[in-house]
DNA sequence: TCTGGGGTCCTAGGACCC
DNA sequence: TCTGGGGTCCTAGGACCC
């Protein structure tokens, strides 16, 4: 059996963990340069404010329903996060952290009541962080996201946990379930199959092996497997991310070359110490460039460049060559550039790889930015940098920041970057 | 005035090989 | 009337997730 859990309105809970007057009261967390709603509690919900909001439009409702704003803050929520799956790691030596909220658990020789198993987990995590959570759990991970979604609906029937452990639930389950809410079926999937007249979750098991893989490739045939309860989709316990990004959208146009050069350097920087930490290097590297989409008095230019580097490489002065490099060649004048990104990709670990008869990055740069990564990891992150980086003097629209409760004050800076 | 950021996996088609 | 067959690797773009 596996279990999916799953932090409530998780942002907005991280909030209202450090002010409890939240509680009870509508609550939104906005994007960098508090652009979109990326987080809503359910009085938020309640008030049909959709996800993704451009909050500039929902200003008004705000203002009249009292609703408490934060602007995203990054430091406290991944600190809060590593905390939650710190204890649930206590209830499975198996667990893929899927995303900053949520994790599955192998629950494989657990002879305990599942119910109950559950029930003490959301006790455990509520009381020692103060973060609610919900629990599916069924004999496959696609059904536990299911058992999950049921446990979310019914609060007070399930007390949050729900276990699909048989046949008749199964069916139960999938016959309530919309296809569409299904987890790996998004909207073009959904168009599909409501084409043919499949609109819940059991009838999309009862299609065809044949039509499935045609219309929705072997990923599609996995799910529909996974969820016939035939275990089809693995767990992932890999620690290592296979791309590294660093993307932002600017708080202004940016007119000139060097402006935005800086920024991408930065970008860099960033995706470079992350790459560090997992003790991997990369071999290639993609600098993207584009203006404002939303303008319709100029037009949208969109450009990216990948990178093949000679060398795997992690040394930041290496990869900002090629960054710099990069942005070069997309970046064309007479435009007001107003979002960047870095991302690295094609990774190697640091500790066995293929080096060239050539090239090869310069062995003198390892202990440079492993001192580097010292001095800033203990002094903040914008001590030691590249003369070529901007000079943080940006400032991204964050007017209702919460403080960094349980992290350093240094580390909010290192989120505004 | 104002619309986020960071990931994973799959496939078709091109380029290349013998 | 008519021009082979069998492969691999890479990449851009699509679809999905939170």
């Amino acid at each position: 059996m596996y279990a999916l859990i799953d932090c409530n309105n998780f942002f907005a809970s991280c909030e209202r963990v450090f002010n409890p007057s939240l509680n009870n009261k509508p609550v939104v967390v906005l994007s960098n340069n508090d652009g979109c709603v990326i987080a809503r509690s359910n009085e938020a919900k309640k008030l049909g404010i959709p996800m993704g909001a451009p909050a500039f439009q929902f200003e008004a409702l705000f203002e009249r329903h009292d609703v408490a704003i934060y602007s995203t803050n990054f430091a406290l929520y991944s600190d809060m996060s590593r905390r939650v799956m710190s204890i649930l790691s206590n209830y499975s030596p198996l667990q893929e952290i899927y995303s900053i909220d949520e994790c599955f658990l192998d629950l494989s020789g657990i002879l305990e009541d599942l119910q109950k198993y559950g029930i003490k987990m959301r006790k455990h995590v509520f009381k020692w962080i103060g973060i609610p959570i919900s629990i599916g759990i069924a004999p496959t991970k696609s059904l536990a996201k299911v058992a999950n979604r049921i446990a979310k609906k019914f609060p007070e029937k399930t007390n949050n946990v729900y276990v699909i452990d048989t046949e008749s639930k199964r069916e139960k389950a999938l016959k309530w379930i919309d296809v569409e809410d299904i987890w790996g079926v998004g909207r073009r999937n959904a168009k599909k199959l409501y084409a043919i007249n499949v609109f819940k979750g059991v009838e999309f098991t009862e299609l065809s092996e044949a039509w499935v893989l045609k219309n929705m490739t072997i990923t599609g045939l996995n799910l529909q497997r996974d969820l016939k309860g035939i275990p089809s989709i693995e767990m992932d316990m890999s620690e290592k991310k296979k791309s590294i990004a660093t993307t932002r959208t600017f708080e202004k146009e940016y007119r000139s070359f060097d402006e935005v050069k800086e920024r991408v350097v930065t970008f860099t920087m960033l995706c470079a110490e992350k790459l560090r930490m997992q003790h991997s290097l990369c071999n290639s590297l993609m600098v993207f460039i584009e203006t404002a989409r939303f303008k319709e008095s100029e037009e949208f230019y969109s450009n990216s460049m990948l990178i093949k580097l000679p060398f795997p490489t992690s040394s930041s002065l290496e990869l900002v060559k090629f960054a710099e490099e990069a942005v070069q060649k997309i970046y064309k004048n007479h435009k007001s550039y107003k979002r960047a990104g870095v991302v690295l990709v094609d990774f190697v670990s640091e500790k066995s790889y293929q080096t060239s008869l050539f090239f090869n990055s310069n062995p003198k740069h390892k202990k440079l930015m492993e001192a580097m990564d010292r001095v800033n990891h203990k002094y903040g992150s914008n001590l030691i940098r590249l003369a070529s980086q901007d000079k943080g003097t940006y400032k991204m629209k964050q007017q209702h920041l919460s403080r960094a409760y349980t992290t350093k004050i240094d580390e909010i800076l290192e989120v505004s970057l």
